[in-house]
DNA sequence: CTGAAAGCGCTTACAG
DNA sequence: CTGAAAGCGCTTACAG
């Protein structure tokens, strides 16, 4: 299993093959200059004595850095959700500081789109060798993908709703499904009733996303339990008093709603609402985890999350860019995050 | 932030000291032989210049290999659970090899003392610079954990429910919490009743990993329902007629039972029984997500599975020895893996 | 105690 | 199209 022989380098290829280093190079690297016949000579040889690159010596000797870019929104704002994939980016960029690899960032507002086309000025004007990025604007973002499909430049999606075919890789979390989890958990909390499907409206949150997890949450109902109805009610107003004014209406004309599912990051908001109301319990289940959702899981008003690892995003976006661009490897088009579920007794470790 | 300046390296340090490089590098390395005011005067300069070494080139130079030892239970037995540290294992073997590391695997049958012994002297009497164990025999390896201490050679513990003072690091799960967890869940699942926990004993499974995990039920049911109460049960014969027996007769005589714990990872043998029987729903909660349970998990009749990573765990163990070894970092002395909750509607992606 | 030099396995101009 | 040589930033004998 462990062979200990010798590790056959460059060298032991070129003389086999009766030719220069640099030859092998070369060939390695499929760059030009090589006759067709020394080619497939050395080629053989690489294939007969099972060469392996040295990627620390390569990577040492190597002059110039690679370069990344990010493309995301700024972590100041709005959810605060962009902090975490940066947070797993910044994690990637200090692990491959040692290869030369540097991460350029380009945050915007996520509502100012003048600022959008900037950055994706920027980013078209700029020497990266490869792109981080969300598929979220896709009207924006379409002329700067164009244009590193033209320049070859490499890019991967992080919280993707959609599998981009040009990209490098896809990474996102499984949205129908983690409906149907959702339904699934408020199946073990009551057998009947009606579930309020909130939708919050932003400008980030595309409408895509949220049906297909009320779909997958239709679906799990339908399947397994019928008495469990679903109701949808759109938000776009988030002020403190506008959404108690709605939740308080549609509650008292609604008896029979047991549970509040919101498909996006914004749970707090409503959490809020429930902390004062009293009556019957109704049960909360959101998506992601921050901070302020802390103080609601205590309390057990909210009483599930499904998260979805923004940070371990960031960080394999940056690490599959690596592995494609300096160590060569197959990247998988597309990687599927884990629906983690987040409880009042196991936030403190996630 | 990103500053784009030369690097400095060995040869700029030396230079700004007047000395050679090979006295900085005995500087660097602590490497007797240097006097002490040529050594105050190289780490003034290191400070200063804020020289980092450039661990690729380091690797290159160096001859000799590292070799991690692995010292677990094999796979092809019992539950099959260390099958998945291994994978990890593995992963990192395989992302590490770029870096001159070795991983010489010790496995040995559980129950099979002897070989225990014969692999712990081999051990000793190894070439190895780092190990990763288990904490679970205790007995057994207190000879093997000493001769490290003396050797010097770091040690990490992967699924250890004892935090050794001695170790590089320990890698586990929070026990206590996870029965607070699954207590949660039951609690979401019914309002009262009775919760049987079944102590399903095998060599492995030491008792106090166990009666922590019910600790934690008994607190959150104390603290949070009292009209939920648990009962234990132990089963030492895990024949299938055995089982049924027993719990046809406890469920039988404890009408109120509306959920079974199951605190380690031998769900499958009870979800067994519940599959034939008839009756009110009980829910079943258990430990570790293995290829059985999947049958279990789509019918519904194991609810959740809590699980601790395992795979993560034995990345993380030779990444950790890694990090010490060769890139001279610090290393958390302990390490909490989350505790991921696996249903029907989730395991797909975990 | 200190230093000069070779070498790790590649890449990169440069010369032919 | 091909090759000889210098160099990447360290480590490792070896000499003094």
């Amino acid at each position: 299993m462990d062979n200990d022989e010798r590790v056959i380098g460059i060298k032991d290829v070129a003389k086999a093959a009766n030719v220069a280093l640099a030859t092998v190079d070369r060939v390695i690297h499929n760059r030009a200059g090589v006759s067709v016949k020394t080619k497939v000579k050395v080629l053989k040889v690489i294939k007969q004595m099972g060469y392996k690159p040295n990627i620390m010596a390569s990577n040492l000797s190597k002059s110039k850095k690679i370069v990344i870019g990010v493309l995301l929104p700024n972590i100041s704002e709005g959810s605060g959700y962009w902090e975490f994939p940066m947070q797993g980016i910044l994690k990637a960029k200090k692990e491959l500081a040692q290869y030369n690899i540097k991460i350029k960032t380009y945050t915007f507002k996520q509502d100012n789109n003048k600022e959008i086309r900037k950055k994706i000025l920027e980013l078209i004007n700029s020497d990266i060798q490869g792109l981080v990025l969300t598929s979220k604007f896709a009207d924006e973002i379409e002329i700067l993908l164009e244009d590193c499909k033209q320049k070859n430049r490499p890019y991967v999606f992080i919280d993707s709703n959609v599998r981009k075919i040009d990209a490098l890789s896809s990474i996102h979390q499984p949205l129908f499904e983690s409906g149907e989890l959702a339904a699934q958990l408020f199946n073990y909390c009551f057998n009947k009733g009606e579930i309020l499907v909130l939708h919050l409206k932003k400008t980030m949150d595309t409408e895509g996303i949220i049906s297909l997890k009320e779909k997958g949450m239709n679906a799990y109902l339908k399947e397994n339990n019928n008495a469990i109805t679903t109701k949808s009610l759109v938000l776009t107003d988030f002020n403190e008093d506008a959404i108690s004014g709605v939740l308080f209406k549609t509650l008292k004309e609604n008896p029979f709603i047991k549970g509040v599912f919101i498909p996006n990051s914004k749970v707090a908001y409503i959490a809020k609402y429930f902390e004062k109301r009293g009556g019957d319990k109704i049960y909360l289940i959101g998506y992601d985890f921050f901070r302020e959702d802390i103080e609601y899981l205590e309390k057990e008003i909210i009483d599930f999350l499904i998260c979805q690892r923004p940070e371990e995003q960031g960080y394999q976006a940056v690490f599959k860019l690596f592995e494609h661009l300096v160590l060569k490897k197959e990247v998988e088009k597309e990687i599927i995050m884990p629906l983690d579920i987040i409880t009042k007794k196991n936030y403190k470790y996630y």
